[in-house]
DNA sequence: TTGTATGCGTTATCAC
DNA sequence: GTGATAACGCATACAA
């Protein structure tokens, strides 16, 4: 198979205690048989075994991720963020599609059990009990990205959902409308549906504006499709609005097509912003004016987390990461009545 | 720390031979103590280490993935596909950006090899000498995605870009177009660039039209930015283009939304075909008609062939994926002159 | 400054 | 059917 520091040691004609020795760095050693070993392990193409390290360190250099969708631009950001901070720390990351089912999420949990994996980054979903109680077993940290647990003490980086959703919900209102809607998410999503329908409400009542039940749809999800279909009813519902808060770009995205097929201008007829500034939000026609969460940067404050917690073994704080409105050109500024 | 087969075997008063045996299901012991064990496994909670395990298998159930940018649709879907099929056979899977960077890519390959993971695949990146020698001498099989070499013996999985790029042009003919132009990525690539720029033209010859320079762009990249950049300087050169070619779907959408800052109208004053069919294609405005690779499938197929390639040792045959085009809203047919 | 020996948790080869 | 025990490749305590 490959070389081991046996046949280094033997090559280089010194123990292999001392070629662990150079090969860590630890020093107590002479210049000399640094340079011998070297030689060896160039000279054979020696590749250092992760397997036996681990088997003394108990540690792998590798965290595992779980999403329930890897492929949506939403986890590729956050994933390329962990990534990057994972790879500055001589650590790989494993990922994890758990299509939000239990059993498959358990699954990899056990796998990443068994290889020993330092940490956890759990992304977008709720902690049940089952998913908690392996966790724990495994005594290995974990942090939480994008979504937060009310019932089991771990750490998150998020943005304040229900803030946020106020934030845009005001920025409508401060561009002048007052006839505004709200295309939600799942709104027994306790994390990303409700608070941000909540947000949406208060932001209203502190302006003096009505909350009206039949402005508000529920969708299923957050997709493109929900947004879809999620306005036409909408605007049977409530014909005369002139603004309208997606719960996600692509809710949003949805949102500007069914209007385009309607014969409704955007943003001249209708203003629109959305929440989350995914790539897709910029390409859009008109470009998509936005609430933004720092998704690349979650990734990399999250993962910078996990490992203070795992080299460190301190707990740590949760982060609420600051959103901010990116405007382009699917709102419009309305003259007050 | 936790517990081992030693705990175990105590625990059940057996030796650690007969709990590794009923570990791996082997047989050669009475119900009666495989019960017994099965009760010790669970009343500790034991978990199998995978360090252990590899140092005698050398085999981690791991493989590894690089991509030039992990956080793309294009990406996301080929990962999705190879998560996937890594996950039926109990396979974790390690992703890497490269960055398209020769020294990080190296980096990589390094910690790979160091972890002994048990394939790698390559993904939209050209394999240099360099990147050869290194994966030879990790001794491990290898597939290539959305890439080939022509200097290695390296198995692939791709569409025939020449052949797609022609099927999307002849595509625009039989609309009765004429006045065709195109967008190109780099036409240094020569898997991506040059090949699909050959296909354009090799089109248009076959129909008897005229090959002009000056219908084509080329482009840096494939990126939604050039797409922009790239229509206004391509209808500056030739304005009275009816189509236009573009060799992505991000390009497509740049072009897309520089059209709509032109006041072009998509498609009643040009139509546009695109080429790779991702997610955004469905969402722009109007829909997109593309060529569709059938991306996340060829993350499955890779994924297969790396499997038997490890698992029974034989060489695979490269796999040339069938593209379709898929007729949305952005092609108007056209009355032939 | 360097070498010897032990153990990390498993699997596998022997014996019994 | 079952149990010792020797690897696997490395780090480290202890000797020298």
């Amino acid at each position: 198979m490959s070389y081991t520091i046996k046949d280094v040691a033997k090559h280089a004609n010194v123990s292999i205690a001392t070629v662990s020795r150079v090969l860590n760095g630890q020093g107590g050693y002479s210049k000399a048989t640094e340079d011998k070993v070297h030689l060896a392990i160039k000279e054979l193409g020696y590749q250092p075994n992760a397997f036996a390290r681990g088997l003394i360190s108990n540690k792998s250099n590798t965290i595992g991720i779980l999403f329930p969708e890897v492929s949506s631009q939403f986890s590729s950001k956050i994933l390329r963020g962990v990534e990057e901070a994972a790879h500055r720390l001589d650590s790989s990351v494993i990922v994890c599609n758990t299509a939000s089912h239990g059993q498959r999420t358990m699954k990899y949990l056990q796998l990443l059990t068994e290889k020993r994996i330092d940490g956890i980054l759990f992304v977008s979903e709720m902690i049940t009990e089952e998913y908690y109680k392996k966790i724990e077993s495994m005594q290995v940290p974990v942090v939480l990205i994008s979504t937060e647990s009310y019932q089991y003490p771990l750490p998150y980086v998020k943005v304040d959902d229900k803030h946020a959703a106020f934030t845009a919900t005001d920025y409508l209102v401060k561009m002048g409308h007052s006839k505004i809607g709200m295309i939600s998410g799942n709104k027994d999503d306790i994390i990303a549906g409700q608070p941000r329908i909540d947000g949406f409400k208060q932001a209203l009542a502190q302006r003096g504006l009505a909350i009206k039940d039949e402005n508000i749809i529920h969708s299923n999800g957050f997709s493109f499709n929900d947004g879809f279909t999620g306005l036409r009813r909408l605007l049977e519902q409530s014909p005369d609005l002139t603004a309208l808060f997606a719960a996600s770009d692509a809710l949003a995205l949805g949102a500007i097509s069914a209007a385009y097929k309607l014969g409704i201008k955007i943003p001249e007829n209708l203003s629109i912003i959305g929440y989350d500034n995914l790539p897709i939000a910029e390409m859009a026609i008109p470009p998509l004016t936005t609430v933004a969460q720092p998704l690349e940067e979650m990734g990399i404050v999250a993962a910078e987390m996990l490992f203070t917690m795992m080299n460190q073994g301190r707990r740590v704080e949760s982060r609420i990461m600051s959103h901010s409105v990116i405007e382009r050109e699917s709102v419009k500024k309305v003259n007050l009545t």
